[in-house]
RNA sequence: GCCGCGUUGGUCAAGGGGUUAAGACGCCUCCCUUUCACGGAGGAAUCACGGGUUCGAAUCCCGUACGUGGUACCA
């Protein structure tokens, strides 16, 4: 029997800005499985496409990890043993396996312009051809090393005529993947083009690169979205000429995120267009200029973020949606990922971050409330009484920016306080009962919820009026609105002042 | 067009030959509260369609439809 070899998984991103959900939940996937089967989880940067850099993205990818909590063991930044971890680093590894593959007449230089490609797919279409791809149908009549004499080759590449190192995919081939999540999926490489390998500028694509890569890192399985499916074939083909299947890891394509509404994967313009946070944090373009909305400053607490990233096609079966990521961790597995895609839904969304917000002690998020607030313009410290009336108000709050509004009132006069909500019942009897009652209050020696509460339910008693009538209005002379927790408990917290001057302010406007 | 993957309520989904087809979000009704929220109690799906296989199918097979992904010197 073979020794087991450790798991190890890898997140590959290219940093193009802003690191989308679903990204955020192969990440996921790929950490838990790690952590559950004691392996490595590592980050590499695949930048082999020059004319997409942008900045400040790796730095990004980074941080939104660090946000989730979802720490690489190996990665650009750290190190490891696999280094480097960055593919523009690696370039000459590439080559070298792209050399062998074109010794073994596995793969070929070819020549063909972009202008001459294009001419070829319009070609192909204008006869009706089933397939637009440069395949075993086309290659011998372009213009590469297989049509080119050997000489004719060598002389393009000594004079520095740009090419490119294109797979000789055979036809007629049955390959099979065994996909964790979907199982056995069978591909006929009669389908498959001749995948570019290395481009002109010597950079490998995507293909050679995940390859190689997942080889010399050891990386024994491999998770990755389900758009990549179609081209696994090619992923195969490779392994098979240059490592050997044994070697290759496991595969598994999740399924994708779509959008709420119409159709489609979920995009950034998705978010923007229906007002949800698409990235895990905020990104701004550093070429245009623009923000897109993150869910870290859109309020949500990054265990809230992943609990909901993993129900996302995953669950144990059990019922139970939340889960702490320890729980997640013990819990996981591969089998039980769905196979459909499944349409994001930002209310549930929002219903995952609330129960994170109830469980979790206020303490934990006190900080990043009090500097909403203190962005609002209301003057807050982050200390235990802010912290009392964060855990008082947190059952009404579905994102962190919601305290604003739910708490704002303990620290902000109502601006314009809901006259009408008061109008249908007010009159001569609530106008003289209220005067009476900021009298009473301003005397009050002892300042409790307890005691005002009963004052003002005697002095209803007394002049005839409506005690439940007279604490609506007063909640609405505090809050400015119908809502909020206990109004004596409220009037408690801010004081006598500021109860006192509520009151009279909206008295004078009725 | 071609190739792949998928299809249980509005959404996430459990269930994989015999179930009253779980649960959650959202929605609606009611209770609690003269507010809001929380918390309760209820309501709404027969499993895309058509054929098989079987005593029996949401569950297995085959078609069709629909959705979705790919079809780049992007990942």
């Amino acid at each position: 029997m073979e020794q087991q070899q450790s798991v190890r998984v890898r997140f590959a991103p290219s940093p193009t800005g802003g690191l989308h959900l679903g990204g955020v939940r192969t990440v996921l996937f790929n950490y838990l499985f790690a952590k559950k089967n004691g392996g490595q989880f590592i980050l590499r940067i695949e930048d082999t496409d020059q004319t997409r850099f942008v900045e400040g993205a790796e730095q990004y990818i980074y941080d939104c990890l660090t946000w989730c909590g979802l720490q690489p063991d190996e990665s650009p930044l750290q190190g490891g043993s696999y280094g480097p971890y960055r593919q523009s680093e690696r370039k000459a590894i590439y080559k070298t396996y792209a050399d062998k593959l074109i010794q073994a007449g596995k793969a070929y230089y070819a020549f063909d312009t972009p202008e001459d490609l294009e001419q070829m797919r319009e070609t192909l279409k204008a006869t009706g051809s089933a397939s637009l791809q440069y395949d075993h149908h086309i290659r011998m009549k372009m213009k590469n090393s297989l049509t080119l004499s050997a000489d004719e080759t060598n002389e393009h590449i000594q004079k520095g005529t740009p090419y490119v190192i294109r797979l000789r995919v055979e036809p007629g081939q049955i390959l099979v993947l065994d996909d964790m999540v979907r199982g056995r999926v069978e591909m006929d490489t009669t389908f498959t083009d001749d995948k570019v390998l290395m481009k002109a500028d010597g950079m490998p694509t995507y293909h050679l690169a995940v390859v190689v890569d997942d080889y010399l890192m050891k990386i024994t399985h491999a998770f990755r979205g389900e758009e990549w499916l179609p081209s696994a074939p090619v992923h195969v083909l490779l392994w098979q000429h240059l490592f050997g299947t044994d070697a290759m890891p496991q595969w598994a394509h999740l399924p994708l995120i779509l959008k709420p509404d119409g159709h489609g994967k979920l995009s950034k313009r998705d978010g923007d267009r229906l007002g949800f946070p698409v990235y895990a944090m905020n990104w701004k373009d550093p070429v245009t200029g623009d923000m897109t909305q993150g869910f870290r400053e859109t309020g949500f607490l990054p265990e809230a973020f992943n609990n909901m990233l993993a129900m996302l096609g995953w669950n144990d079966g059990s019922g139970q949606e939340i889960f702490s990521m320890e729980e997640l961790i013990q819990h996981f597995s591969m089998e039980r990922v769905h196979k459909a895609g499944a349409k994001f839904d930002y209310e549930k969304a929002k219903w995952f971050n609330h129960q994170w917000i109830q469980k979790t002690n206020v303490n934990e998020y006190s900080k990043i409330v009090a500097e909403y607030f203190n962005k609002e313009g209301m003057t807050v410290e982050n200390n235990t009484s802010f912290c009392e009336i964060l855990d008082l108000v947190k059952e009404r709050c579905h994102v962190l920016t919601d305290f604003i509004e739910h708490a704002g009132y303990f620290y902000q006069d109502p601006a314009t306080p809901d006259i009408d909500a008061i109008r249908p019942k007010w009159g001569a009897d609530k106008k003289q009962y209220f005067e009476t009652l900021v009298t009473h209050f301003q005397n009050a020696s002892n300042w409790s919820a307890e005691v005002l509460e009963q004052d003002a339910k005697h002095l209803a008693t007394e002049q005839s009026v409506k005690f439940g009538e007279i604490q609506l209005m007063l909640r609405v002379m505090l809050v400015g609105k119908k809502a909020g927790i206990g109004v004596f408990q409220i009037a408690e917290i801010i004081g006598k002042d500021a109860t006192c001057r509520r009151i009279l302010h909206t008295m004078n406007q009725l």
